[in-house]
DNA sequence: GATATTTGACCTGAG
DNA sequence: CCTCAGGTCAAATAT
């Protein structure tokens, strides 16, 4: 009710002010168990290495928690940071990975709550490397990043969102060297850009417009900068820089949005627009217009639209797939960037402009299998039921009836 | 005029 | 049982 009165709109305001230079992290593989859920979901040919979505959980409690425990934080951080370093940095275009492993999941990215994120954070700290830090950014950065308003209290939170965002920082950075080098890959989900830009001067730790210059293949990804245009994006990441969502291959209809409690973003809710689709997204995006965090509710009824290997371009898009639901593409479908990545399952190959969007659509989308398997009765026996969280394990995601769904009416 | 987005209200679940 | 927070709906508005 009144949560979201506090800041509707997803008005940009003005770009923070110039930002750091983006720290290059690379992801380190990650392991299937990442993923528990999942495995093959792909139809076998999934990656078993999943990078697990960074979701991050942005909320101004992030830093909250970050300063209030900012010592702590650190060595959270730093332990966190060391078990990644070990990983060794390939070069491989994570997105594409991620877009696979996401994809064969069918996976859903769950933002992590704070609950959840306890459970994060033992994973951070675990040998087990998300994602490694390359020299290009130093842990201690992120350690000295500056917070914002300390909340004390609630330190364990801080921990986990601080490795949410590392995390999260990781896979952005790597996206971003995946467009430079022109690899278009992108991470549609959530990549914790710079949570703090303008709204505080804090952590630096975010590579946050890297966001934005990303998914820029111009045509597809459309931005709506304040006034800038593309070009100028890549060279001024400062700019103040909406992104939309990533197009996934479907149509997304914004149904809401909504102010987070501990947000200082606003989360934008995104449905299918497929009639039977269930299938929902959630996108907290900074005021920047940068994407911070991307979740997927439950899977795409529907068969995906199929790729026809066209790569982007204007129009490229799939032969009439593209209208995935029939519908023309919305705003916020990025028209124009619609390379589905091949199959639900697999889709690198055909990731010639592989966007922020071909990742996600992958992660929404069953894979064909999973469709049928979804409607078969395996265990997807309701879409809804099929969220998957990411590192959620303990809790029994399946049983997950529906989030939160409204009533019917009666009439 | 149609479609998409915005926004307030309502509902549900968790704490 | 109550309150809080999150998620969704639907009307209003904008494009």
């Amino acid at each position: 009710m009144a949560d979201s009165g506090g800041g509707r709109g997803r008005g940009a305001p003005p770009p923070g002010a110039g930002q750091p230079p983006r720290p290059t992290i690379s992801p380190p593989p990650v392991s299937a168990y990442d993923f528990p859920f999942h495995g093959d979901a792909a139809g076998g040919e999934g990656p078993s290495d999943v990078i697990p979505c960074p979701l991050t959980p942005v909320s101004s409690s992030f830093f909250d928690d970050v300063e209030s425990e900012f010592e702590s934080f650190a060595q959270l951080v730093q332990g966190a940071m060391n078990s990644f370093a070990g990983a060794p940095p390939p070069p491989w275009a994570l997105g594409e990975e991620l877009m696979d492993a996401e994809w064969d999941l069918g996976c859903e990215v769950e933002r992590r709550e704070e609950g959840d994120l306890g459970q994060q954070n033992v994973e951070m700290t675990e040998p087990s490397p998300i994602f490694t830090v390359p020299p290009g950014i130093s842990p201690s950065r992120l350690l000295h990043s500056p917070s914002p308003s300390p909340d004390p209290g609630k330190f364990g939170m801080s921990h986990q969102l601080v490795a949410a965002q590392v995390t999260a920082q990781a896979v952005q950075s790597q996206f971003q060297m995946h467009y430079e080098a022109g690899c278009s890959s992108s991470l549609s989900v959530a990549t914790a850009t710079s949570l703090a830009q303008n709204t505080s001067p804090p952590i630096s730790l975010t590579p946050t417009q890297e966001m934005s210059t990303l998914p820029s293949n111009t045509d597809n990804n459309t931005f709506e900068s304040g006034e800038g245009s593309h070009s100028d994006q890549r060279s001024q990441p400062a700019a103040l820089i909406i992104q939309k969502p990533p197009y996934d291959g479907c149509n997304w209809r914004k149904y809401a949005q909504k102010m987070l409690k501990g947000s200082e973003y606003p989360r934008s809710y995104y449905k299918c627009k497929h009639p039977d689709c269930p299938a929902t997204k959630m996108i907290e995006r900074s005021f920047d217009g940068q994407i911070i965090a991307v979740v997927y509710r439950r899977q795409h009824k529907h068969q995906r639209p199929q790729p026809n290997k066209r790569a982007k371009g204007v129009g490229a898009l799939p032969s009439g797939s593209n209208e995935l639901d029939g519908n023309p593409i919305p705003a916020d479908s990025e028209p124009g960037s619609q390379a589905y990545p091949g199959n639900f399952s697999r889709s690198n190959e055909t990731m010639a402009l592989p966007s922020a969007s071909e990742r996600d659509q992958a992660s929404n989308y069953g894979t064909p299998e999973q469709l049928a398997g979804a409607s078969g009765g395996e265990e997807t026996g309701d879409v809804e039921q099929m969220k998957v969280v990411m590192m959620r394990t303990d809790e029994g995601s399946d049983s997950e009836p529906d989030p939160k769904r409204r009533k019917i009416p009666a009439s």
